[in-house]
DNA sequence: AAAAAATGTTGCCATTGGTAACATAGGGTT
DNA sequence: AACCCTATGTTACCAATGGCAACATTTTTT
């Protein structure tokens, strides 16, 4: 239609379609508002009409990726029938989303550790609270004792290090290989290992 | 002594140093070359004699952080008599180095990403073997047949999963109090949990 | 002592995040 | 319809940064 009014109808939506893209195959701390503003046809400096700044941006995406991991994880959960079973699938959703998307996965966790927005944080939590809840039903069906905020929290530790290992030094990847499986498999191995 | 002389005696030396300070309390992110340069009273232009780029200059940090946390899990591993309490010490110690050095952490495992250089690869290789050993060792004791490598990585992601949520969202502190404990004594109780 | 190699310095450039001043469009209000 | 006001874009600029090139000064080799 090439509009090409002085207006953006939605510049906001537009940026964060085109960070979404770029996030597929760029890491974060290389996407600059410029090219973004490039990429849609806008003056660098119009950003600024939506966002604070750069940070607020990323921060909006990393809200974004923990919905998206959340829904995932929601997904993995409702598609088994044992508590076990969707704790077990609940994890390799998380490692498989990490994987799939390491940009946004690096971004979910690296932006505004210092002071995140209340936003994030409750995107964050939510999520949590997912992992919190299959860990209950899971602990109940077991007829186990343990408080399902340590297990959650233990977990939660072992997928987010298998993720960030895969992605920061690749070692999960050749050990599998070196061990005839595949990241994914080996990934669930040591899950059902940490699993009573 | 104000040699004041044109030439510095081991500018290398002491931009490692320069940078070595700055890493316990400034985000790598945030040093620049130029602070750097500042900070030793040399030019910024200088230090591209010593280093190829920015990254080489962080990579050895790197390099030289490995070599730390490896030093550190092998004092925990020797202190102890069995090797269970070993790999328990070992694995408290790195998340306590990862706590204490965050800065640190955060460059080791986040610089180069894509293609590390043979020195970073090999003190990462180092200190992953130490771990494998203690974790053969500790099957041994147990009289278990698990893989000593999958074992290893699992208790790797556990650490290391526990230590990023640490650093990067503050769950782990915030549940540990939550639950009246300190978060090593959290971190313990996790890794205890993980272990037969 | 002269040549060569190593190491520092100054000056420059492109990129980037960010701000300010100005321009234009769109939505009420009259 | 004419008006103003506000939201939204634009251009022009700034400071900081990583990096390069050309030049300067030592130190080492021959």
């Amino acid at each position: 239609m090439r509009k090409k009014s002085y207006h953006h109808t939605d510049l906001k939506k537009a940026l964060f379609l085109a960070c979404h893209r770029l996030l597929k195959r760029t890491d974060p701390d290389k996407i600059s508002l410029r090219t973004l503003a490039d990429e849609i046809g806008v003056s660098h400096a119009a950003i600024y009409r939506h966002f604070k700044d750069r940070e607020a941006l990323l921060e909006v995406m990393a809200t974004h990726g923990f919905e998206r991991l959340a829904k995932a994880q929601k997904m993995a959960l409702m598609r088994e029938k044992t508590a076990e079973l969707g704790f077990l699938r609940a994890g390799v959703a998380y490692i498989l989303f990490a994987i799939r998307n390491p940009f946004y996965y690096k971004i979910m966790f690296l932006t505004k550790r210092s002071n995140p927005s209340d936003e994030l944080k409750r995107s964050r939590l939510r999520s949590y609270s997912i992992l919190v809840n299959a860990c209950r039903n899971y602990l109940a069906e077991k007829g186990r004792s343990n408080d399902p905020r340590e297990y959650a929290l233990m977990a939660w530790s072992l997928v987010h290090g298998y993720s960030n290992l895969y992605l920061e030094t690749g070692f999960p990847k050749s050990e599998a290989t070196a061990l005839n499986r595949t990241p994914m498999q080996f990934a669930e191995d040591i899950l059902r290992n940490m699993m009573f």
